[in-house]
DNA sequence: ACAGATAAGAAGTGACTTGTCACTTTCTAT
DNA sequence: ATAGAAAGTGACAAGTCACTTCTTATCTGT
């Protein structure tokens, strides 16, 4: 007989939706969409197939808060790192480039072109994305504050964004390539940082 | 009673093979990944299940079959575009970005994200993209042979194209956004193209 | 023309997958 | 302490999916 600590409702509920939470961005992570079927969650989590019906009304709605928990430790990781970073251009790219290059984007990249044809995904998707590239923006904004005073460095980050999301995308077809194509980036994007106006 | 045209057997197959693919591709443009079945792809196709598994052993190898014509058409596209074009290179950024935005490479990208755990799609990919992406570059040394002179050119193409490709994905995420970054991309790849040395 | 071969069709089969439901366990207010 | 609410269980219903099997239609060499 196990004495289990005595919880109140409210921490059961909260550990029970962690714990599904946790476990689909584990699935999303390692098996990708196609292969993270509810079953699969519920095994992983540790409860049964009614519990995660119980917290969530379908399997969209899953998935859905399950972006928006990604979305929002993606935030928590940029904040994380970037806060006593030394405003090296060099050095920012390259742990932006790990960002896009780790576990997190990648399934974000898989979700956005389920959402292609897939409505409901779009829907939850659209305001959670946006906010997360504004997040980084705005980053970018504080970490280099002179080259932010140029009228179109907001497109330049988004720019260079664009361009790794499109390396890694490749990657996943193509295998490991442009390492070229990578260098180049960087050289313009550490030039555009540094430079004043 | 219908009087049909008398094929050869050679006729019949090709003829039903190239209405699979067909179908396969139009349901993977339309549907996306998850919601392409073997079902589905028959209707379409208006033949019946036993044919398709006569002509591909399984679901994978049809997808297969289907990149591949998928790849062989787009490299078609861009002969047939690029063949008579001035070489002005605004316009040739344009056409680019409208093949870029158009249905089959939409389907090439979520194929990239499925791939990233599915090794067998992975394995039948990685071969056709390789060349894709060659061929592109190949047909920018044509367009523009000056430029072409730079030592890094190939690379440039590269990032390009990847920077293309993470706006489009983009976009399946967050909606129509990204339209600056394309202006400055557009800028940086026609200088690019237009200088000399 | 016809026997054998090839292609296509019709009708399954079994293995998932999402979502439900009747029931048990755990907590909370009185 | 106890009644009622909230959370969790696990078996199961209903449907879909990839793939098979057996039959029928169409073609080909002689």
């Amino acid at each position: 007989m196990v004495v289990l600590a005595r919880r109140t409702q409210r921490e059961r509920r909260d550990e029970t939706r962690a714990k599904l939470l946790d476990a689909t961005l584990a699935c999303l992570g390692e098996l990708g969409v196609a292969r993270t079927t509810t079953t699969e969650v519920v095994q992983r989590a540790g409860v049964s197939q009614g519990a995660l019906f119980k917290h969530f009304p379908s399997k969209a709605a899953l998935l859905s808060a399950a972006v928006e928990q990604l979305f929002s430790e993606l935030v928590e990781g940029y904040e994380g790192t970037f806060a006593q970073l030394p405003r090296d251009a060099s050095h920012a790219f390259d742990l932006l480039w790990a960002f896009f290059t780790g576990p997190k984007l990648a399934i974000a990249f898989e979700l956005y072109l389920t959402a292609r044809t897939d409505e409901a995904l779009q829907a939850a998707l659209e305001p959670v994305v946006r906010t997360h590239r504004a997040q980084l923006i705005a980053h970018a904004r504080v970490l280099f504050p002179e080259a932010a005073a140029k009228p179109e460095f907001d497109a330049w980050i988004d720019l260079m964004m664009m361009a790794m999301e499109g390396l890694v995308v490749e990657r996943f077809g193509a295998g490991d390539v442009g390492a070229p194509a990578l260098a180049v980036l960087k050289r313009l994007s550490v030039a555009m940082l540094e430079r004043r106006s």
